[in-house]
DNA sequence: GTCTATAGTTCGATAGAC
DNA sequence: GTCTATCGAACTATAGAC
């Protein structure tokens, strides 16, 4: 029951486990390198298909239209992300948790470094199509950010008043959008900070990328808190 | 001589007057807040043509493909733009100036700002076109990013360094390419911090935005140069 | 569930009259 | 310089055999 698995996928956007090998999430595998690349519009069927290695037809009859494989493809691994942001975030709060400003802006980015790291066809692909999803004013994907992401964006929002209680509720929202902001020149790997550096830097390396990235957030979530 | 008069404006990046109403500059124009709104292949000639009240055939007369109105879109505001930005840079570094990590952050926004409230048709339509420009991976966006945005992003890297000496080159290039991130957020206009902040925050407000990004990435460019 | 073949649409670009 | 009309290519989606 393809389109049935596809929709439950993009209804409930629950971690559905990650695993290969059917055909169903290869094709789903091949979206995300495919619809990162080229965006939505730019992304076609058949390069999907061939991508996948099944027939164009095939990703028709699991997923019906190119809108909902892309909601699917979204759904799948923002579940699986949003859901490893909230497990890290709550475990903050707990009695043997540490909550503190750098533990909450690093528990916003590692979940989505450590997806982008362990995809074994195309490193970062899912990591390019959140930041342009999250910043897009496309209608899709606008829709997208609000049903996937907003949820998540709340909880860490209330996160950094309660480590910042200077913070203004208003100053709080401006602080977490400017954060994602900075998050999604590390994630976006265009090669620029490389290109500007003669080399230098490396936006391929996440985990140097958190070194600079966390005490930059911090000490401008801390300017607005005064 | 439609296509030589589009080919000098992408070849040179010069700041060439905003002026309406010729139907070329009309088709620049209508250019700008599809390409805007739909990104490079959601947009259609068709479309453009149509909201630039001209028969389709005579964008093709005037710029020949799709490729290269994009880019005389690209250079004819970036140069603009950018033309601004080195003149306030520049200003900043004159006996008269007072060169300060806050001015050149300022500097910095404002152009791209005043660029997108001043236009007639869409408030916005261009700067997000940098936006997306300039944080894509995709391979025409790299280049026109790497033609019209490295130049001046060489200059700012230099005047970070200059009033932060604390600031190695490395450093001074992350937190160049992090205050581009953080203006995204700015410039991107997707609503999304009126509906995290039930309407506190507004992202149409470019000076009240400016308020907090100032702080925000000054802070965090500090912490950058110790 | 998976494939091949193709229908139906839309798009970028061109031709040619004015 | 500007328009109308249309070509040829590429795309999404469907039909039907296996």
């Amino acid at each position: 029951m393809g389109l049935r698995r596809a929709k439950e996928l993009a209804a409930t956007a629950k971690a559905v486990p990650i695993a290969r090998e059917s055909r169903f999430d290869a094709i789903l595998d091949a979206s995300e390198s495919v619809f990162a690349n080229s965006g939505y519009d730019g992304a076609t069927m058949r390069e999907i298909a061939e991508r996948a290695g099944v027939a164009q037809g095939l990703i028709h009859y699991h997923f019906k239209t190119k809108d909902v494989l892309f909601e699917a493809m979204v759904a799948r691994r923002s579940g699986h992300i949003n859901d490893k942001r909230a497990e890290l975030l709550d475990g903050l709060f707990q009695p043997q948790g540490t909550l503190t400003l750098e533990n909450i802006v690093e528990a916003l980015f590692r979940p989505t470094i450590e997806a982008g790291i362990s995809q074994a066809n195309d490193g970062g692909a899912f990591a390019r199509i959140l930041v342009t999803t999250a910043n897009s004013s496309d209608d899709r994907q606008k829709f997208l950010t609000k049903k996937y992401y907003d949820p998540i964006a709340q909880k860490y929002i209330a996160a950094l008043i309660a480590v910042e209680p200077g913070l203004t509720r208003e100053n709080a929202v401006w602080a977490y959008m400017f954060a994602i902001g900075v998050g999604m020149t590390m994630m976006a790997k265009t090669g620029r900070p490389g290109r500007l550096s003669d080399g230098l830097c490396d936006d391929g390396n996440a985990d140097e990328m958190l070194l600079k990235i966390v005490p930059f957030i911090c000490a401008g979530v801390r300017a607005l808190a005064n």
